[in-house]
DNA sequence: GATATTCATGGCAATTTTTTATCAATCAAT
DNA sequence: ATTGATTGATAAAAAATTGCCATGAATATC
């Protein structure tokens, strides 16, 4: 009871081949199978299409103007189906990234490379914003997906992590700590600290690492960005736990580096909008990234 | 591997429904098979048009783009259908119909007038030609059908007769032959004739019928239209054979008409082109004049 | 007339499609 | 927490459709 592409696309085909058997063989169908379809159309319709004698075809005064019409709005749909196919394929457009500053820094720019070199048409828009910006963005839908920092319980979230990123102690070369190898959490009690503020996703991994080895750091500066961290460090205010990608140091810097043990490692995770999926550009930029920052983190720790 | 409009338009219910059972009850489905043809659809497409969690249902990016524009294409398409349908429906529109002098004059009124009340958004336009001109403005479909007499085996024309008509005698009222109250062929033998030209349909006839009965009459005139000839005839130049729908004579006239021994009828038909269909109007026309000059015709002999 | 060409038709097989149950997942409310 | 309701996915059986083959019927051409 319900007309067909398969019946509109024979009747066009027979239209424009003038002919029964030749429409099929266009169509890769036995004449047949083209008449029953030619017929279906009509009772559908219930308007007669196309006369056939037995030596041609010719379109009735009704099939004309259909003919004409339907030609036109077909080649509009199949258009918009090729379009449709091509979105699934084509790399192209632009993907939004939300970025913790860190990592905006750190790893961002090996991805950047990475995604030109794979996808030249692909326009990679990185969103640098702290975690919990970053978080909603991708909620939101503002974004793509965002590369962030261990989020525990990511609330309506999928994550997958690409690896892991230790803390470190920073310090100034003249710090008594500074004499060790390595350095222990416990040691780190009495001291005064100079961290990330509450807005970094490694703050609240910090607190907790602290926490879990009986030490209450004393905080006397929170800053929004490494780079004003260090700068803090090296005027002597405190001491630093930061994260290792935060390195390297700004060249010309009286700071050193130490390990921290037991070793607290950061998880980097990659985070999208669970239950829904990616635009078609943008689930080929988190594969390319995934790989890429699982061969940076794996050499990294 | 082939796309199909019920695909696209399970994607569109959805796509309004924002449910694959909700729009399984709009398009008259269970939902599995709404689920089947979206998955379809998308494995066709090669793209993911749909977000489905167990709570709701959301386009993508892609699927956002392709509803819109396809409910475009899809309503263009609808109309454009409709319409087509619509045309084998509705009676509305021109019928050009070709008619042969004297039938114009007798018959086509009574069809105008039918034509009128039955079909109201009908325009029924009379050719009136002369019929070897009728005959060939219905081969090349100048006109939709055509009303005539007796084409003796028309070339790819399809007629059906609609009933017959006698040839009769007019002659002055002071002429012998006026005295009987008929007249057989015959006594025609050695009057002088005023026929109709070899244009008119009825002239073939009225030769044969002449010639049958062993009669050679001399045509002193032959004029292209009735109304001539009985003015012709009025003249005393001769007698006429006529055929009776060319009556009633012109008010006033000083002739008489008496009926032909054997009687001899032409057939009045209705012809079209063999092996094309009539537009869906003309055939309703078609179907009523049938009617109409059934009716008259019977009624008439 | 005989032949060739063209569309229509009936029967049978294969494929496709739909429905009927069922499952799995999630949200809401007790 | 557990339960209940809602939603889409899945598997198997049933129904419908679709295709091809072998014909038939009509007509134009030689």
């Amino acid at each position: 009871m319900n007309i067909t592409l398969r019946q509109l696309r024979a009747f066009l085909a027979v239209s424009q081949h003038r002919g029964f058997a030749r429409a099929g063989e266009h169509v890769g169908l036995t004449q047949p199978a083209i008449s029953r379809r030619i017929r279906e159309l009509e009772d559908n319709l219930g308007v007669r299409l196309l006369d056939r004698t037995t030596r041609e075809v010719a379109l009735t005064a009704t099939g004309q103007r259909l003919a004409g019409e339907l030609a036109r709005v077909l080649e509009t749909l199949d258009t918009l189906l090729a379009e449709t196919r091509q979105a699934g394929e084509q790399a192209r457009g632009t993907v939004r990234v939300a970025s913790s500053p860190t990592l905006s820094a750190s790893l961002m720019p090996a991805c950047l490379a990475d995604c030109g070199q794979q996808y030249p048409q692909v326009r990679l828009q990185i969103v640098d914003q702290v975690q919990r910006l970053n978080l909603d963005s991708v909620q939101s839908g503002e974004v793509d997906f965002g590369l962030v920092v261990d989020p525990q319980s990511p609330p309506g979230l999928d994550g997958v992590s690409v690896g892991s990123d230790p803390f470190v102690l920073v310090l100034p070369a003249s710090h008594p700590l500074a004499a060790q190898a390595s350095v222990g959490w416990a040691q780190l009690a009495a001291q005064p600290l100079v961290l990330l503020d509450g807005n970094s996703g490694s703050r609240a991994l910090i607190d907790q690492a602290l926490a879990q080895h009986g030490v209450s750091g004393e905080v006397v500066q929170a800053l929004g960005h490494s780079t004003a961290v260090f700068r803090v460090v090296e005027a002597g205010i405190g001491i630093s736990v930061s994260p290792q990608l935060a390195l390297p140091l700004p060249a010309g810097s009286t700071l050193v580096v130490r390990p921290l043990l037991p070793e607290v490692r950061r998880q980097v995770m990659l985070v999208r909008r669970s239950g829904r999926s990616l635009s078609p550009v943008a689930e080929k930029v988190w594969q390319l990234m995934q790989a890429t920052l699982g061969g940076l983190l794996s050499g990294n720790g």
